[in-house]
RNA sequence: GCUGGCGUAGCUCAGUGGUAGAGCACCUCCUUGGUAAGGAGGAGGUCGUGGGUUCAAGCCCCAUCGCCAGCUCCA
C-alpha cells in the first residue's frame, strides 16, 4: 500500500502508507516543513501529523497565510482556555472558542464569585506564554460519540456535552489535548503550542450562550494571534491608526458634525461638515447630468396605504416611525422607492420614456433599536444618493453597465478606493417568474464581464424580489465597507401595477433597478473622514486655504489676499489672532488645511504669498494670481 | 432589545461622603514675533436627569436618558 499525493503544481508523488502531511512537506523542502502549520487535503484543512488517505490532493498551508492564521488563532483559543483553567480551576465551563477575523475568542462561564475583567488579562496572557514556551504537542483523538460525552461529563463541561448532543451527529467526535488541557474540537490545530508565536489578549465582554438573550451570559475573552511578533505589532499599530482616524473623534476635532441626546441617531452637520455634504451632492449632480438622471424632491410623510401597497407595512413596519395625522396613520418614509412609483404612475408611460432614471436625496427615517446606533455609521435619519431606474428587461444589461461605470468612476478615479463586487442570485424562495430571473441574472453577469469588474458569485443570496450586486470598498488602511449597491426588483412594479406601453402596442411591466453609489451620505462621510484621516482633498476640504499675516503690519495685505481667494470661489480663512507665526501654522495644521499662505513684509511688498502645503511643507513664494491658477488646476475646474 | 462600562468647564480628563480641580480652548492686557504652542491676568460647572439614603452626596442606592463596547463568520 502506498499514498498517492497530487501537489498544487500538478506533480504526482508516491509515499509509503501512513505518511503524514508534515513528511510530505519535508520531502519537498526543509524550509517548507518549518513553516507548515497545517495541510489542505482534498479541500479540507488537516493537522500536519494526520496520516494521509491513499489518494489525495495536498497543499501545505504556511503559517502566514490566511488559512494558516485561522489555524493559529484556533489553537490560540485553546491555549487561552488552558491558561484560564490553570488559573481559575476546573470549575470554569467552556462554550465556543472559534477563530474570528484578526483573532479569536472563547466563551466561558466562571464560578459565581469570580469576576474576570481586563485587569486580569495580563496575568492570563502570562500563563498562555508558559504554555507556549512548554511547546506541548496538539494531539488529536477520534473517539466514539458516547465516549466523548462521558469524557466531557467527567470534566464538568455541560456546554460541551450540549454541543455534542445537539450539533454533532457523527458516530465519532474529536478531542484535542495540549499539555494538561483537553477540549472537544473539530480542529485542525498547529503541531505544537510554540507555533503560536505571537499572542495578545485584547478584551473581556459578555456574550449569551449561542447568542440567545434567553440563555445565560458567558464571559467572552478576546485575543489576537499572529505568525510573528512583527505581524502582531503591525496589527496593533493598525488598530491605533484606526482609533486616530475614528470619524467621531475627528468629526468633533474638526467641527464637522455633532450629536445631541435630544435626537439620538441623527447627525447635526456643522458648517464645515455641511460643506462636505454639499460638495458631494454637487459632484453627484454633475454626474447625474452627464448620465441622464432626473432629480426629484418627494414628501417625508405618507399615508399607511402607500406602505400597504409597497409591502413595507407588512415587512418593514418595526423600523418605521408611525404617527397619526388627521386620525389616520402616516409614516416617515424609510425608503424612496414607493414615492418614485407614484411619480412613475402619475400618467401613462411609453417605452420611449425608458429607461427613466429618477434620483432623490430626500431624508429617510428608520427606527433602529437603540443598541445598534453608532456614530455616523448606524443612524435613524439619513439621506442616500438614491435612484430608481425604470426600464425594460432588454435594457437591464445596459443600465447595469452604466451603474458599474458610475461606481468605477467614483471609487477608482475620485476617491481612490479599490473594491470588489458580489453577485447575489435567486434565493430558494423567490417571487416572480423564473424565466425573468434567469434573464436578469444573465444580464447582470454580462454587464459585470463587459465592465471588467471582478466579482464573487453568491448563489441564493439575492433578495426575494430580485438579484443584486453589492460592492465592498477598501479604505486607506485596508478596511472593507459595503457602500454601493445595484438591486433589481421585479416585485414592486407588480404591487403598484406599473406599466408601459411597448412598441407592440401592448402593456408591459417595467423592471426597477434600485441603486446607490455612495449609499447613506452620513455613513459615506464617516467613511471618508476615516479614509482621508481628516485630510480631505482640496475639492472637499472645508477650509482650503488659511491666510497667515506675520504681524499686524501685514493685516491689510492679508485681507486683500483672502478677498481674492474668496472672490475666486475658494474657501479661505484668515488668522488675525495676536500670535506668533509658528502658533498660527500649528493651528492651521491641526485643522488639516491643504494650504497656508504666509504674508510677511516681503510678500506684501511684492504681491506674493509664501505657500506652505499640508504635506510638502514650505514651497516658497508665488504671486497670488499664480497660486489661484494652481488651485484651479488642482481642483480640475 | 439584552449585558457591561461611562456621563464633572467648549474639549481631554483628575476628584470615592465634609468649601468643585488641571491642561488646552475662550476673553483682556503685554509682546510685533518668518514656518507645529511667547508671557501675565480673567471668566467659565444646579458634577446627564428625577427620586432616595445621610447632619452632609459629584461620590452610596433606585429609576431614567444618552454615549461606548459586546451579543454563535457553528465543537
Amino acid at each position: 500500500m502506498s499514498v498517492h499525493v497530487i501537489l498544487p503544481d500538478g506533480a504526482r508523488r508516491e509515499f509509503p502508507d501512513g505518511t503524514t502531511g508534515l513528511q510530505v512537506a519535508e520531502a519537498i523542502s526543509k524550509g517548507l516543513a518549518k513553516v507548515a502549520i497545517a495541510v489542505r487535503v482534498n479541500g479540507e484543512i488537516w493537522d500536519v501529523r494526520r496520516c494521509l488517505p491513499a489518494e489525495c490532493a495536498l497543499e501545505v498551508i504556511k503559517e502566514d497565510s490566511p488559512d494558516g492564521l485561522f489555524v493559529i488563532r484556533h489553537s490560540a483559543a485553546h491555549i487561552m482556555a488552558g491558561a484560564v483553567r490553570r488559573l481559575y480551576g476546573s470549575g470554569v465551563k467552556f462554550g465556543f472558542g472559534p477563530p474570528v477575523e484578526d483573532g479569536f475568542y472563547y466563551d466561558m462561564e466562571f464560578p459565581d464569585h469570580v469576576k474576570v475583567t481586563e485587569d486580569d488579562l495580563p496575568n492570563i496572557e502570562e500563563e498562555c506564554r508558559k504554555i507556549i514556551a512548554a511547546d506541548y504537542p496538539f494531539e488529536r483523538a477520534d473517539v466514539p460519540h458516547g465516549d466523548a460525552v462521558r469524557r466531557m461529563e467527567e470534566l464538568g463541561q455541560p456546554y460541551k456535552v450540549e454541543t455534542l448532543r445537539q450539533d454533532i451527529h457523527d458516530p465519532t467526535a474529536s478531542l484535542y489535548t495540549d499539555g494538561d488541557f483537553i477540549d472537544l474540537c473539530e480542529g485542525p490545530h498547529v503541531p505544537s503550542t510554540a507555533r503560536v508565536r505571537a499572542l495578545r489578549l485584547m478584551k473581556v465582554t459578555g456574550a449569551y450562550w449561542r447568542g440567545d438573550p434567553h440563555n445565560r451570559m458567558l464571559t467572552r475573552l478576546y485575543g489576537t494571534a499572529w505568525a510573528s511578533q512583527k505581524a502582531l505589532d503591525e496589527y496593533l499599530r493598525r488598530l491605533e491608526e484606526a482609533k486616530k482616524r475614528d470619524h467621531r473623534k475627528l468629526g468633533q476635532e474638526l467641527e464637522l458634525f455633532l450629536f445631541h441626546e435630544y435626537s439620538p441617531g441623527a447627525v447635526f452637520f456643522l458648517p464645515k461638515g455641511a460643506i462636505l455634504y454639499n460638495e458631494l451632492l454637487a459632484f453627484l449632480r454633475r454626474e447625474y447630468r452627464r448620465r441622464g438622471y432626473q432629480e426629484v424632491i418627494t414628501p417625508q410623510l405618507f399615508n399607511r396605504k402607500l406602505w400597504e401597497t409597497s409591502g413595507h407595512w407588512e415587512h418593514f413596519r418595526e423600523n418605521m416611525f408611525v404617527l397619526s395625522v388627521d386620525e389616520e396613520e402616516y409614516s416617515l418614509k424609510p425608503m424612496n422607492c414607493p414615492s418614485h412609483m407614484l411619480i412613475y404612475q402619475h400618467r401613462r408611460r411609453s417605452y420611449r420614456e425608458l429607461p427613466m432614471r429618477i434620483a432623490d436625496f430626500c431624508a429617510l427615517h428608520r427606527n433602529e433599536i437603540r443598541g445598534v446606533l453608532a456614530g455616523m455609521t448606524r443612524v435613524r435619519k439619513f439621506e442616500q444618493d438614491d435612484a430608481h431606474i425604470f426600464c425594460t428587461a432588454e435594457q437591464i444589461e445596459g443600465e447595469v453597465f452604466g451603474c458599474l461605470d458610475f461606481v468605477r468612476h467614483v471609487y477608482e478615479r475620485v476617491f481612490g478606493m479599490p473594491y470588489e463586487a458580489k453577485l447575489s442570485t435567486r434565493p430558494p424562495t423567490f417571487m416572480g417568474e423564473a424565466a425573468l430571473w434567469d434573464r436578469a441574472e444573465a444580464a447582470l453577469k454580462t454587464a459585470l464581464e463587459k465592465a471588467g469588474v471582478a466579482y464573487a458569485a453568491a448563489p441564493g443570496e439575492g433578495a426575494f424580489y430580485g438579484p443584486k450586486v453589492d460592492f465592498f470598498m477598501k479604505d486607506a488602511i485596508g478596511r472593507d465597507w459595503q457602500l454601493s449597491t445595484i438591486q433589481l426588483d421585479f416585485q414592486l412594479p407588480r404591487r403598484f401595477g406599473a406599466e408601459y406601453e411597448g412598441a407592440d402596442g401592448q402593456r408591459h411591466v417595467p423592471v426597477i433597478i434600485h441603486r446607490a453609489i455612495l449609499g447613506s451620505l452620513e455613513r459615506f462621510i464617516g467613511v471618508l473622514v476615516e479614509h482621508y484621516a481628516g485630510e480631505f482633498p482640496l475639492w472637499l476640504a472645508p477650509v482650503q486655504v488659511v491666510v497667515l499675516p506675520i504681524t499686524e503690519q501685514e493685516e491689510a495685505y492679508a485681507r486683500s489676499v483672502h478677498a481674492e481667494l474668496t472672490g475666486a470661489g475658494f474657501r479661505s480663512e484668515i488668522d488675525l489672532s495676536n500670535q506668533r507665526l509658528s502658533y498660527k501654522i500649528r493651528a492651521a495644521t491641526l485643522q488639516k488645511a491643504p494650504y497656508m499662505l504666509v504674508c510677511g513684509a516681503r510678500e506684501a511688498a511684492s504681491g506674493t504669498v509664501a505657500v506652505r502645503a499640508r504635506k510638502e511643507g514650505d514651497e516658497g513664494v508665488v504671486r497670488v494670481d499664480e497660486f489661484i491658477d494652481r488651485l484651479r488646476r488642482e481642483i480640475g475646474v
